[in-house]
DNA sequence: AGCACGCCGACT
DNA sequence: GTCGGCGTGCTC
């Protein structure tokens, strides 16, 4: 039998599936979807067995056997093995980064390499002796097997004669996989297993040994095993007499492995399915009969902010376990809080896995193992969750569709979404989409006209619960604020309306877009500003550190007082972030309490739980943050929420930036005003009078996305085309001119040659387009130039192909001199 | 990605 | 006359 096995090397030459011959022992075992170890250019990888074969497609003399097995149970299931083809096609990435995305990091594993003395030379001991020093080969002979890591540590002074031993065949070499994954380990204490001995020991202990005395009783009174620190906290001692207790052979200690539980001793409150008002039973019911049969079509539930959403979901997710089949269900990372995981907990309690980054690599393998072993029916999760290996997929649910954080930035640059609607096809499940503010191509995709027989895809809950009303938006022209003479940050309004809140004790949410304290710093004598030096990319201010800081690398320098270039002191710091509101606010309402979220705070593990929950007991008056203060949070105090400057996604040259805005100041609005108090909702901007802000103000949707789809097929832009974004990089930029130049009309002519180069203006059904090469928005990144191309195209073309056959030229000769291509379909950002 | 095989300079 | 520099090319 041969194994086809994709091997962990991230080079395009490998990526294809090798053959291997099954060892006879393995082949009850191996299955598609198995991990396993092969011998791959003179070492030994890791890899992924992706199919069968009777026969091998080359030479049988050439072909190895696996060398292990590495799971009893395959991490991967043949659906996945299926998805990861789809989506290394689809994302033109490799076949092995699409399968390591699906599984947890500790299964990434290693080779190392085991050294063990040669029996049948031992037997004869004379070439042992010769060339091994005695303390070395003893040493050997003890542990039978050891790390080659371990033995140079521990014997440096023999690596010379290790390095002839192996030469020699003295010594044998075998490498084999071992995963990252630290399985924990926790040192528990047993209680004696002979407890008439015991007790009899007890009896007998002599008056000095207290201590021991004491803690055997203690054992023996619980006699379950226990971690020793419980132990030691519970009933006092130290470890010595622990270890003494041990040495007599009266108590037990041993390492015991442990599933590590992020959520352990946490209560979670059950709860039970509310009433559904009608617009959510009507919906409820819509997706339950997606569910049952199976339908392929996503359905967009479009809810405003406060409709009721989540108990859709619950409701939906109670379905499709009773029908035997398990959901996934996915959300953005920053609205992955205690709160939403405790309504899911709440409701399914143990048959919840909860996956997100703030996890470690053991804790997030442990909730990976509760699906896989079939523990939990539900799996909960930011983006990579849509691979949770389930067997029977009854129903997805894309939490907040529209946020871009569901695609991933690094490769494989998939959409979870459209990965989603993909796997739900596989299994045949249903899918949700769910969002108060559909992105354009769900919105545009759900509301075609469905196929005769079939019901719309679009599901519209119009309503919030309690028919609460929307809060009224206030939006503040700064221009007005500055020629009336008030130069703060603070328009009047938003100032007084801080005021009330404070004097009321109520609380604010602020939101401001952007880090740091100022975003640039610029000489005023002769207008030099701060780059960074390896990007080409202005410099933000960091007040706490005094330092200046590169948002693409990280690179920081420290700040200066006298201007590099021409020595003046007026060297100005410019725009504001976050630091400065805060201390702005310091300034203006003395003893205000402010807590700042932004990535700046919220690095440390759980940081971000700790400073919503200090926020939700009423610790601060202000919620101040970047775009993360948006999503998902609901806390019955806060009844103002105030956008500093609606205008700074509004900016951005990328044809996105009027729906991120839109969907940003829609989401921020309705964090105010969710319960009883009523909300109210401020926005600055020096440009009122935009369509996306106007719309906003108004909670029109519709008004919305009519304005903006007009925009997008003027210019030409998604939903009325697709878009692939290919940027270059170079440390060289004549170099890069020239490759990206070539690139570009080799690309033009193999689409011309395919019959499909043709301006989207065109009528045709097939059309595409290739802009560029231009230089990159950011110009220079990490020391390397980058230059982009931007496909644009319509109707059904193998895009991934073409650019396959464009690149293969240039992916020639030394690796390291080469021009980096990096592929992005259906890019987030294009600027 | 590694590791091996393969052609040209400073050493015993 | 050899050891080794790292440039190309293959890995079942």
């Amino acid at each position: 039998m041969i194994a086809k096995v994709i091997v962990d090397v991230p080079s395009r030459q490998t990526d294809r599936p090798f053959d291997y011959e099954v060892p006879p022992a393995m082949q009850d075992w191996i299955e598609v979807g198995s991990r396993v170890g092969v011998p791959f250019g003179g070492r030994v990888l890791q890899g992924f067995v992706i199919g069968f074969a009777e026969t091998a497609g080359i030479d049988a003399a050439r072909i190895k056997p696996l060398s292990e097995l590495l799971d009893p149970v395959p991490p991967l299931l043949p659906d996945l093995i299926e998805l990861a083809e789809w989506i290394s096609d689809k994302y033109c990435c490799s076949w092995i980064a699409a399968l390591q995305a699906m599984i947890p990091a500790a299964l990434k594993g290693k080779a190392q390499r085991l050294i063990s003395l040669n029996p049948d030379e031992a037997e004869e001991g004379d070439g042992l002796t010769s060339l091994l020093p005695v303390e070395l080969a003893d040493w050997l002979a003890k542990q039978g097997q050891a790390k080659l890591e371990t033995v140079q540590e521990r014997f440096p002074q023999h690596a010379a004669a290790v390095k002839m031993a192996l030469r020699e065949g003295v010594l044998l070499e075998q490498a084999s996989i071992r995963d990252r994954l630290a399985v924990r380990k926790v040192l528990t204490v047993f209680p004696p297993h002979d407890r008439a001995a015991a007790e009899e020991a007890l009896a007998a202990f002599p008056v000095r040994a207290a201590k021991q005395r004491e803690l055997l009783a203690f054992m023996l009174e619980r006699g379950e095993p226990m971690p020793l620190a419980v132990m030691l906290a519970e009933a006092g001692g130290s470890p010595a007499s622990v270890r003494s207790l041990v040495d007599k052979g009266l108590l037990g200690l041993r390492e015991v492995e442990q599933q590590r539980d992020p959520y352990a001793g946490r209560e979670f409150r059950h709860t039970e399915p509310l009433p559904l008002m009608e617009g959510q039973q009507a919906v409820y019911e819509r997706i339950a009969a997606s569910v049952s049969r199976g339908e392929p079509q996503a359905l967009l539930l479009h809810g405003v902010t406060g409709s009721g959403k989540t108990e859709v979901y619950l409701q939906s997710i109670q379905h499709c376990l009773e029908l035997g089949k398990q959901a996934i269900v996915l959300v953005p990372e920053i609205s992955l809080t205690p709160q939403m995981v405790e309504r899911f907990k709440g409701r399914f309690g143990d048959a919840v896995a909860v996956l997100h980054s703030r996890l470690s690599n053991g804790e997030r393998y442990d909730e990976w193992r509760k699906i896989r072993s079939r523990r939990v029916q539900v799996a909960i999760g930011a983006r990579s969750a849509i691979f949770a290996p389930f067997e029977r997929i009854g129903l997805i649910i894309i939490d907040e569709e529209h946020e871009s954080s569901y695609k991933q930035e690094e490769s494989p640059k998939y959409h979870a979404r459209d990965v989603a609607v993909k796997r739900a096809r596989q299994h045949g499940a249903a899918v949700v989409l769910g969002s108060a503010t559909p992105s354009l191509e769900s919105f545009a995709a759900a509301s075609r006209p469905p196929a005769p027989g079939r019901e719309s895809g679009l599901l519209p809950m119009p309503n919030r619960v309690g028919d609460r009303p929307m809060p009224p938006v206030d939006v503040i022209d700064m221009r007005a604020e500055l020629l009336e003479g008030n130069r703060s940050m603070f328009s009047r309004r938003l100032h007084a309306a801080l005021a009330e809140r404070l004097e009321r004790g109520e609380q604010s949410v602020l939101l401001l877009n952007r880090r740091g304290y100022s975003t640039f710093v610029m000489c005023r004598s002769c207008g030099y500003t701060a780059a960074c030096t390896h990007c080409d990319i202005s410099l933000t201010y960091h007040q706490k550190t005094r330092a200046l800081r590169c948002h693409y690398c990280g690179h920081a320098e420290l700040a200066p007082k006298n201007c590099p270039s021409c020595e003046s002191e007026h060297i100005r710091y410019f725009g504001t972030g976050t630091q400065k509101v805060e201390e702005e606010l310091a300034k203006l309402f003395p003893g205000i309490r402010v807590i700042r979220m932004d990535v700046d705070t919220t690095t440390e593990k759980n940081a971000h739980e700790k400073l919503l929950k200090q926020f939700g007991d009423r610790e601060a008056d202000v919620l101040l943050g970047t775009q993360m203060v948006a999503k998902g949070l609901d806390f019955p105090f806060v009844t103002l929420v105030g956008v500093i400057a609606a205008d700074t996604s509004l900016n951005l040259p990328d044809f996105r930036a009027a729906e991120r805005t839109f969907q940003l100041l829609t989401q921020v609005a309705g964090r105010a005003g969710r319960h009883h108090l009523p909300g109210e909702v401020v926005v600055q901007t020096y440009t009122p009078e935009h369509y996306a802000i106007l719309t906003a103000q108004h909670h029109d949707y519709a008004a919305f996305i009519r304005e903006e789809l007009k925009h997008r097929g003027v210019m030409g832009y998604p939903p009325f085309c697709r878009l692939v974004l290919v940027t270059m990089s170079h440390e060289q930029l004549a170099q890069l001119s020239s490759v990206s130049e070539q690139f570009a009309s080799r690309l033009r002519e193999l689409a011309a040659a395919e019959g499909v180069l043709d301006s989207l203006d065109s009528g045709s059904k097939r059309a595409l387009e290739v802009l560029g090469p231009v230089s990159s928005p950011i110009s220079r990144m990490k020391d390397r130039y980058r230059f982009q191309v931007v496909i644009k195209y319509r109707g059904n073309i193998d895009v991934p192909a073409l650019l396959r056959k464009a690149t293969a030229p240039f992916l020639e000769g030394p690796a390291q001199k080469q021009v980096l291509f990096s592929i992005d379909v259906d890019p987030q950002v294009i600027l």
